[in-house]
RNA sequence: GCCUCCAUCGUCUAGCGGCCUAGGACACCGCCCUUUCAAGGCGGAGACAGGGAUUCGAUUUCCCUUGGAGGCACCA
């Protein structure tokens, strides 16, 4: 196979938002198709009318754009192989299980999901191997046949699988893997529907669209000796599988919405950066060497390779997550970090911050909060005291570990005085406010941590005189005054000022 | 239960017989820087699941055990 040739695959099913999982095996074709020059396809396998989800294709599609992943053909786009939804291509399906008929590779069964269930729950007892299928219509005499068709009983097709035998694969990640043929069963392929099951549908679309590499979840793996079979029995040469490790959550199961927050969208939603979600996901399960951590798009596209695919599931981390966006946000220039801020301060402020946010005064504050943000959601809680009017906080804090009311009110009242004819520049703010500290014979630390907490609420915040400079000297004199009212009224009650 | 896969620090991983007294990163803990919080710097703790076999030599090869995961639908 050469390279140029590589056709792959991402066919997502639009039953729910797509989680991180489901992505990473996108990025995971995204990145060997754009790495070798091929062709990246999105195929949507929308065979089951039952589980279908309202606005689960667009986010799907939402996901993949988000992220950079573009595709070659599919929703959208189309292509030369198209339609790419299965659901418009059910005649192609009926063609084949009709050859596969004709062969004598499979046959059609009429019974009931009732029978079914009982069936296996006799399996079940008799401690065989769980198989779903007892097989009971595979041999279906003429007349029983005729009779059942007479009533017309509803039927499914099922591939007559091999009873005897083995069927051996090879994985381009984990080598040769090999199942006894008597394992598998009489998978159904085309349902009473009409609708195919994912198994005809994948491979037919797989051999018709031309894929030359399915690289799916690790799920897969105990299917594929069945695709394997129904590729043979169409006499079609199978595509080459990697099957990818899996995603687990913390607890190291398979990855779900149990696990919290692990759909794409969410964590769009709460400010990761696509960059560094793309390159955390290209981590979980992937690696250059013993160092490399932090990779651009590009270097992803030019150092992926199959070969370096780990087997061993990876559990999902959130915290490096974390630290990975914060890498990126500190890495974005305070133009572009602004912009990106923006619509989140405008979801996140309180209402009564007037509306639409000073993006000239969100460029002035980016550099104070850059290196303090690992996520843009966190900014309207963590630095909210730059828009609000109103300040809530315990007055308690004023007075910090060693401060008496007396010596609080006293700093507050002569940082007032100094404050009145200060030039509001971080510089001269600190000079003046340093002298200031030794003439009240304040520790610095005590003093700024009192001014700290009366301009901005808070004991954790940006450099206080810069944040003073952008605060303004307004709004700090204000805050200092009500910071004296504070202190003056019940110093238990954390009234607003 | 049966089948298949997997197995290095808590987590993501490097390691493809000697370079390993096992490297990096996140998280954690100290110290430094410092007006707080970050960021940054320095340092620390922390792993080859167990047992055989092969070999002069196993984290690296093979086998078994154990553990974990996935699959066992007219879902994908």
């Amino acid at each position: 196979m050469s390279e140029g040739n590589v056709r792959v695959r991402f066919a997502p099913s639009p039953t729910g938002y797509p989680h991180v999982g489901n992505i990473r095996t996108a990025l995971f074709n995204w990145l060997f198709a754009r790495h070798s020059g091929g062709k990246f396809i999105v195929r949507i396998e929308d065979t089951d009318q039952s589980r279908k989800v309202e606005g689960a294709l667009e986010s799907i599609l939402d996901s993949l754009r988000w992220l950079g992943l573009d595709w070659d053909e599919g929703p959208e786009v189309g292509g030369d192989f198209g339609p790419y939804f299965q659901s418009e291509r059910l005649d192609l399906y009926h063609k084949y299980v009709l050859q596969l008929l004709d062969g004598g590779h499979a046959y059609k069964c009429y019974c009931s999901p009732a029978r079914l269930a009982q069936a296996r729950a006799q399996m079940a007892e008799r401690k065989e191997s769980m198989r779903s299928y007892d097989r009971h219509c595979r041999d279906l005499i003429p007349e029983e046949q005729a009779r059942s068709e007479a009533q017309s009983i509803t039927s499914v097709i099922r591939f007559k699988a091999p009873l005897d035998g083995q069927t051996t694969f090879h994985d381009l990640i984990r080598g040769d893997i090999t199942f006894d043929n008597s394992e598998l069963d009489d998978l159904v392929l085309l349902k009473s529907d009409g609708y195919p099951t994912y198994h005809l549908a994948n491979i037919v679309d797989d051999h018709i669209m031309e894929i030359s590499h399915v690289m799916r979840a690790d799920e897969w793996v105990s299917s594929t000796p069945r695709h394997v079979l129904l590729y043979k029995a169409l006499d079609w040469e199978p595509p080459l599988f990697a099957h990818l490790p899996m995603i687990l959550g913390p607890d190291k199961s398979k990855l779900s919405k149990r696990h919290g927050a692990t759909a794409v969208t969410e964590f769009r939603g709460q400010g990761y950066l696509p960059q560094a979600m793309l390159n955390f996901l290209a981590l979980l399960g992937w690696s250059l060497d013993d160092k490399t951590e932090i990779f651009s798009r590009e270097e992803l596209v030019q150092y992926f390779a199959i070969e370096r695919i780990s087997k061993a599931a990876a559990v999902f981390s959130h915290d490096k997550l974390r630290w990975m966006n914060g890498v990126y946000i500190r890495d974005m220039s305070a133009e572009e970090l602004t912009e990106q801020l923006l619509p989140f301060l405008e979801k996140d402020l309180p209402v009564e911050v007037k509306r639409p946010i000073s993006r000239e005064y969100v460029r002035q504050l980016v550099p104070l909060i850059q290196e303090r943000l690992t996520t843009l959601g966190e900014a309207a809680d963590l630095f909210g005291f730059f828009f609000v009017d109103k300040l809530f906080y315990n007055t308690e804090l004023l007075l910090g570990k060693k401060l008496t009311r007396g010596t609080a009110v006293a700093g507050l009242e002569a940082a007032l005085t100094r404050l009145e004819d200060q030039s509001f520049v971080a510089a001269s703010l600190e000079e003046a406010l340093r002298a200031l500290a030794s003439e009240l014979g304040l520790k610095t630390g005590e003093f700024f941590g009192l001014l700290r907490v009366a301009t901005t609420g808070r004991t954790a915040t940006p450099p206080l005189f810069e944040t003073m400079a952008v605060l303004g000297k307004d709004t700090c004199l204000k805050r200092i005054e009500r910071a004296l009212e504070k202190l003056r009224n019940n110093p238990k009650e954390p009234v607003p000022v």
